[in-house]
Order: structure tokens, then sequence, then C-alpha cells
RNA sequence: GCGGACGUAGCCGAAUUGGCAUAGGCGCUAGAUUUAGGAUCUAGUCCCGAUGAGGGGUGGGAGUUCAAGUCUCCCCGUCCGCACCA
């Protein structure tokens, strides 16, 4: 294009002085201002930013910008999330050390985001994979260790036999190995958790508390959760001391339990068969349900399959005797594992007990005692009064929960249980990119934490990937593997572990708060002035796993009293994704677009603009190559403003609309746009500045070519003047040019933000819109401050309202305040001006 | 299956509390200007009707209300999360 704004001259001198003169001085805590601690997810080095990376931190930067020119004192920094998977990878493919891939990333990406002329606090920046850093999650890690909140226990985890190595679970397609196509199996092998469980309730119940975040992610997160109160219940296997936990939500229904079912994974599915007749074949059809299991594929209900043990158990509350079986749809990883099955009240155990011919016995009645066995097509799950419950018969369900609960418990039969899904985090992974576990295996010893002066426990610079698959790179450093036990002094094994990196990201908000700290994470004065997080602005597909880990691990510092608040996020706005094409940019489907192209194009501003422009935040946002291009038009129309000569004399009848139309909009368009920004509707914001910008053009009283010339007046200079202020949020690098090239000494970051005042935005006269019956037939222009009794009477007299009330009778008249007059007619007699006014409704507004 | 969000013009979207549906942008049409262009300016742009009066219109259907894009119920469709959770 030709005749276009100077906008890489521009930006990179800007870029240049911000260099030199940060929006943000290194903020103390003693400063008086109400501090804003502003956060956006930080990225992970990947190589590039992209359009997703636009989007989230154009959004941070608006609010970041307007806050400064609120004078807030304002936290806004920025870091990498840089350990992780893909660097290893890179390793491997490129022969490149994992750290310099990711240092250069790292700068490369900084360089971008500055080329984006984001204003972040640059003098906090940290990176997790410096020691510096990573020696705070061993410090964390040792601390949920003391407290007995990090543990060791074997796990099922993704083996493929052929690369004998782990998979994370994204690398396991269709129950095959992604690299191979080799089946995947389940192996168990020791790993280290973290008790996130205990403190489950806390999670759940401190949800209701934030108020700032999107009703969607809290529920995300409760169901995640997955809270259910019940009762654990002993079955005694017959024959045998040994007993059978199940866990119920619905004890009131258990004198109708028929039948007991095991999952395949139970450790008691083999043994009970042990011996058996039937052992062959129950062990194939463990094994073939554990396949099933891996292969999880088929996100479509599989049909319930089962087989009978042979062995029964007995109901504790009638002494019955009932089947064990041992069944496909039973989760071993929740409850118990084994399950009371009610036919009658449950579907699953419903369609099961048909299929095997398993007795069904109904006890639970609906209200309206209807139901009847042989007429069920289905189980009835809903609640209703017992029948066939000895003396818990005719209690209605939520009575009998209760009263059943407490009679178990006295006959210690059974106890009251509260089952969450949630599970323990399990932190090990075989890699080496990421922060070593602090731990040391000594033979005589045991299991030891390692000294806290040792830390950080450094992760070795050199490193022989492909030693031995399977196991973390780490084994084959021996002078890392082996270390001296910090107790007895012999020598002994570290865990070669490192740690996932959701731990990193857990806490790094707290770091952002005192991110030079040397002696500690950082110190709890400055958490406590930042903390929490005013504005958190991420991607909605962080809604569980970050932010509950982030929540929990918050929660934990709190309770060692690194930092008061028991929430880390008091707002939090998920940002939708950036598509093309009608699917998320991605490299297999060829529509990503870079925004290095488009910064080349058009320059930061542009790129800012659009993408803040073409929809509300948490809305996916369609990349438009047209809606660009309208972006870039629009800021050259603004350079427009003032890039030509004002003429000295206006002409009479502009300058009578000058003071009025224009004073009037401007303040109008503060309000909007300040009340916008506050609410995060960008996209409205920009629309009214693009209202104020025509209406400003609509002044101008001679077009020479590539411009218009405006009227030079004092209405008209605090015009432009407030276009830019308002401007400089969204598109900072051509506001200040702007500012400049209008004659101001100090620079326009330093500005207040415009003031509105409502006196001036206030309209002499009141448009107020004449209803009949609820149809617009007229318009009145009134001035503000009529009485009811005038305005109705205004309205009788307009020519166009007078002709549908011929012939009718007026039986209300709605008023609403600055809006509309709705008459309310019926056919009868014509009304006149004198007529009094009856059941007027008047509502303000 | 359960939970949630959403459906407005040719396209992106606006309508904050129930009060003129479609602001702003894109695209399109016509004209002006021009170094003939992916520039700029002016006018127009939901549908029917004749450029009028008027009528219709926010996925479909019903309801509440003086008044419904907005509230209630039913249906259709799209997207997201979880998924045999006992």
């Amino acid at each position: 294009m030709k005749n276009t704004y100077p906008f890489k001259k521009i930006e990179n001198k800007w870029q240049k002085k911000w260099e030199q003169e940060p929006l943000f001085k290194e903020r103390s805590v003693s400063e008086k201002r109400k501090k804003y601690y502003l956060l956006e997810m930080f990225p992970y080095p990947s190589g590039r930013i992209h359009m997703g990376h636009v989007r989230n931190y154009s959004i941070g930067d608006v609010v970041a910008r307007h806050k400064v020119m609120n004078r807030f004192n304002l936290l806004h920094p920025m870091g990498w999330d840089a350990f992780g998977l893909p660097a290893e990878n890179a390793a491997l493919k490129e022969k490149v050390h994992p750290a310099i891939w990711t240092d250069k990333n790292i700068s490369y990406m900084r360089g971008q985001l500055k080329k984006m002329g984001f204003a972040y606090d640059w003098s906090r920046e940290v990176s997790t994979a410096s020691p510096d850093y990573y020696r705070w999650n061993q410090w964390i890690f040792l601390k949920l260790y003391e407290r007995g909140l990090a543990y060791q226990k074997m796990a099922a985890v993704n083996w493929c036999p052929q690369c004998t190595t782990v998979l994370a679970n994204e690398q396991v397609e269709g129950g095959n190995c992604w690299r191979c196509g080799t089946a995947v199996e389940s192996k168990e092998i020791k790993q280290w958790f973290f008790k996130i469980t205990s403190y489950a309730e806390a999670l759940l119940n401190d949800l209701s508390g934030l108020n700032g975040w999107p009703e969607k992610v809290k529920i995300m997160q409760a169901n995640w959760i997955g809270r259910s109160a019940g009762v654990e219940i002993c079955f005694k296997i017959a024959g045998e001391d040994e007993t059978i936990p199940v866990f119920t939500t619905r004890q009131d229904t258990i004198f109708g339990a028929t039948y007991l079912v095991l999952s395949a994974g139970h450790s008691l599915s083999a043994k009970l068969v042990k011996g058996t007749k039937i052992e062959k074949k129950a062990l194939e059809f463990i094994n073939q349900v554990r396949r099933e299991k891996l292969n999880k594929t088929a996100q479509t209900e599989v049909e319930k399959r089962g087989i009978f043990t042979g062995r029964y158990a007995i109901n504790p509350v009638n002494q019955e005797k009932i089947p064990i079986w041992i069944a496909n749809y039973i989760v071993m990883e929740y409850g118990t594992g084994a399950v009371m099955a009610v036919p009658a009240h449950d579907q699953r155990d419903f369609e099961f007990a048909l299929k095997y011919k398993l007795p069904i016995r109904l006890v639970i009645q609906n209200g309206n005692n209807s139901l009847a066995l042989e007429a069920m097509p289905e189980a009835y799950e809903g609640e209703g009064n017992l029948v066939n419950s000895e003396k818990f018969s005719g209690m209605d369900s939520s009575a009998a929960k209760n009263k059943i609960a407490l009679w178990m418990e006295e006959k210690k039969i059974g106890k009251r249980k509260i089952n969450y899904r949630l599970k323990d985090w399990g932190i090990s992974r075989q890699r080496y990119w990421g922060t070593p576990i602090p731990i040391i295996y000594c033979e005589k010893c045991g299991t030891m934490p390692a000294a806290e002066k040792d830390l950080p426990v450094a992760l070795p610079k050199k490193i022989e990937f492909a030693y031995k698959k399977g196991v973390s790179p780490l084994v084959a450093d021996e002078k890392f593997y082996f270390t001296p036990c910090p107790k007895c002094g012999q020598k002994a094994r570290r865990e070669i572990d490192t740690m996932d990196t959701f731990v990193d990201s857990s806490w790094y908000f707290l770091r952002f708060t005192d991110s030079k700290a040397q002696k500690s994470l950082f110190s709890p004065g400055e958490a406590n002035y930042w903390m929490p997080v005013d504005q958190y602005i991420g991607g909605v597909e962080h809604a569980i796993m970050h932010l509950l880990y982030a929540r929990f691990m918050h929660k934990f510092l709190s309770d060692i009293g690194m930092v008061e608040t028991r929430e880390p996020f008091s707002n939090l706005l998920t940002q939708g994704m950036v598509i093309k094409d009608g699917a998320k940019m991605s490299k297999s489907k060829g529509n990503v677009v870079d925004p290095d192209d488009i910064i080349d194009k058009y320059g930061a501003d542009t790129a800012r603009l659009f993408i803040l422009f073409a929809a509300p935040p948490e809305q996916d946002l369609e990349w438009s190559d047209q809606g660009i291009k309208g972006a870039f038009r629009f800021l050259n129309r603004v350079w427009r403003l003032v890039n030509f000569p004002c003429r000295r004399e206006v002409p009479e009848d502009i300058a009578k609309n000058l003071e009025g139309v224009l004073k009037r909009k401007l303040h109008q368009t503060i309000k909007k746009v300040t009340d916008d920004i506050e609410r995060f509707h960008f996209n409205t914001a920009i629309s009214a500045i693009m209202e104020l910008v025509n209406l400003i053009f609509s002044f101008s009283f001679e077009r020479p070519k590539q411009g218009s010339v405006l009227p030079e007046s004092p209405i008209m200079a605090e015009s432009l003047r407030t276009v830019v202020l308002l401007l400089f949020p969204f598109v900072p690098h051509i506001a200040a040019e702007m500012w400049e090239i209008l004659g101001e000494k100090e620079t326009v970051s330093r500005q207040f933000w415009p003031e509105f005042k409502s006196e001036l935005a206030r309209e002499e006269k009141v448009t107020l819109i004449v209803q009949v019956n609820g149809k617009v037939r007229d318009k009145l222009e009134i001035k503000a401050g009529l009485s009811e009794e005038e305005i109705k009477a205004k309205a009788l007299t307009q020519e166009r309202v007078r002709k549908w009330l011929a012939n009718q009778e007026i039986v209300r008249t709605v008023i609403v305040r600055g809006k509309l007059v709705n008459l309310v007619v019926k056919p009868g007699q014509q009304p006149n001006n004198d007529q009094e006014i009856k059941d007027t409704i008047t509502k303000k507004q």
C-alpha cells in the first residue's frame, strides 16, 4: 500500500525510548498508590510467539497502560515456563543442548514481545529453568515432604515395550505408541506424588469466594474435584474373615443389593478365583478388560460384561448371601474399586442384571407408588420412599440415608465417608529437562531428603540422552547419580526423575513479587503487598490443571506462613482462541499466521488493534486478512488527524456545532471507553473511538488531496489530545508519536487518563420515542426535564401519533424517563388533549 | 449420558438494568478524485413494498409483559468440559 503512515520508523523509535525509560520503574512496597498486580500466563519458549500470545498479551497490555494512566502502582511481569519436553526432543533431533535451545528461543521471543510494544517490568523476568528459580521448587518439595504431603508410591504409567520408555498420556494414540505403533502396556513404577487431595475440601469450598472468576471455570474445577458424600460399607466374603469395602452414596438402597461387583483391577479379583475351575477364564477376562482400559480411544460406552467368581459376600444389613462378580464397568480408581449392585435403582447395574439374569429387587417407591418391577424399562434412580427395607421401610430416601448411615456406624458395619474424583498429583517425570527431585536413597538410612543447604540440586550440564531407554538420562551422570547420604555420609544414589513442569508454574506468580530473592523463594513482605493477583489472563485450556495446581500450591505456601492470602487470583479472564478458516491455527492445518509477518507488513499497532477489535476477549476470534487491513486503514486515518495543517479561521456554521456536538460526544466517548476497558469490552471501546474520529472528520471543511483540513479551535485541540490518550492503551506507538506531533512535551505514558465530566456529556435535548401499543410511531425531541403531563400532551399532538389514536381509547400510558412514551389503546372513543392521564406507569432509567 | 456456553445482516460483531434491533468494522453498490491503485473522499447497504404509507424480522414454537435479542417452558443446531465416579 502506498501513502501509509511510517509505522516502522515510529515503532522503532518508541521501542528504543521505552527501553531507556520503561513505563514502570521498579516499584516498591512503600509506594502510597493503590497496588495492582496484573499477570498474563507466561509462555513456554517454543521458538516464536503465536497469535494466541499476541491476543493474550495485547489484552493485558491495554489493562496495564490504562492502570498506569490511572496512577496505580502496577506490577506487570513476564517470564518463561522454560522446562519441558520439546526442548529435550529438540536436543535429540537437532543435537543441541536443551539449555541452549531454550535460551535461544527465550531471547528471540523476548525480542518479539518487545516488538509488539508490550510494557513489562523486565527487571523481574524469571526463567523456571534457572537454578535460582528451580532450587525453590526443590525447597517447596522438601517442605511438602516434611509435612507428609510429598510421598512415593507405585503407580501405573504408560509403557512402550519396544522403545522401553514411559509415555505421557498425550503420546499414546489409540492405545499404541506414537513413535513405533507398538501396543502400550500399563506398568507399575514408583513415583512421587503431591497430596493435593488433602486440600480437596478447601479447593472446592473456596471456589465460592472467587467472584471474579468465570462461572464456567469454577464449575469445571468443582466437577474435577468431584466431591461425593456417602458411606463405606464392609461386606464379608462368605466363609472367610476378609471383607470387601464398597463405597456408595445411596445407602438407602442397600436392601436392594443383589450382587457385588469388583473391578478387574481389584486385588481380590484374581485372588478370589485362585485355584477354582474358572480361574483361567477369569484371568483371561481380567487381562482383556485391562487392555481395553488402556486403549482409551473408545469414548463411547462399551458393552457391560462380567464373570461370576463363584464366591459370595454377606450383605451386612440382612446377612443375605449375594454373588460376587468381576465386571468391566467398575472403575478401579474411584472409591474402593468394588461396588454393591442395586439393579432396581442404578441403570448400569440394571443392564448388567438383565444380561446375566441376576435378581432385581425394588426398594425405593416413587411418589405415587406406581413402580412395578415387571413394568420397569429402566432403573428408577430418583429418590422416594423405602420399601422391602425392614425397619427402614416407609422412610423417604433422604431421612433413610441419614438413619442408615448412623445405624451402620453404630453397628460398626460401615462409616460415613467423603470421596473425591480428584487424585493426588503425580509429579515424577523420567526426563532430563526439569527440576531434579531432591531425594537421596541410602541403603542404610533409606529415603533421605536433600539438606536445604545443599540446594539447588543442580541439573548437570553435560548429558547423554540415549544412555538407557525408559529411565531418566540423569542416571548416566555418575557424579550426579552417586552422592553421599546426607545422614551417614555413605555412598548413596540420587533420585533421577525430575518434576512435572506444572510444579514450576504453580507458584511463579509469587516469585514475580520478589524475583531477585536469594535467601528465600520470595519475601513474605513483598508477596503480601502484591498478592493476590488482581487480574490473571490466559487461555481456558488451563481451567483445570494449572489453575488447580496453583491454587493448591498457594494454599500450601500460605499454610507454612509464606503468604497471607488464601487464593492467588482474585479475577480471572479466560480468553478465546485465535482461529482461522474455522479451526485453531496449527502447523498441520497450514492455517498459521505468523505475528512477525503482520508486524512487518502493517506494524505492531495494527496487529494489536485488529485482535482487540475483532471480538470480545472471551470469544474465539476468527482471523481475517481483510480485518487487519481495516485496522490499518483506521490507524492511517487517525494519523491524518494530526498531519495536515489546520486553518485558523473556522466557518461560523461549523464553529457553532463544534462547541456543542463535539464536546458532548467527546465526553460520552471518554465515559464509554473507560467503562468498556474496565469490563474488558475492548471491541466496543475501539468502536466508540472510531465514532469520535468519524465525527471529528465530519467537521473538516476543505478537502485537498490526501486529507482534510480541520478547524482550529480549543475544543478541536482538546478532542485530538483526548483521542490520542484514549488510543494509547491499544496502540501505544502511534499514540506516542501523535502526542509529540501535537506539541506535547511530556511523554504520553505519563499523562492522566482523560477525565469524564457528566455535565459536559449531557444532551440538551432528549429524543423520546412514541409508541402506540408498543410499536414505534414517532420520535419526539424535547428538552430534558419536562413533566410527564407535558410529555404526554406533546406526544398526543404529533400528527403521526394522532393517526393511530383515531377511534381509540387510551387505557394506559407508560413513560420511561429519557427513553419512551407508550400509549396503550383499545377501540373506543377518540381521545382529546384534556383527557386525564389514567393509570400512568412511570419508570426511572 | 451429565455439566456448561452459544445461535442477531453476506461476514466479524453491538444492544451493560426488559425500552428505537443491527452501533463500529469488513465486504458490496454508485459517484468524486487520482500518478488508474490493495489509496482517499461522498452517498447507499436487514427483507417485502414503489424512492411513499405500511408490514415483517434476532435458530423454530409457545408463554409472561404496556413492551422480549434479553425473562420462562418446549424443540432444533453448534461448540466446550467430563464421561460406566457407584
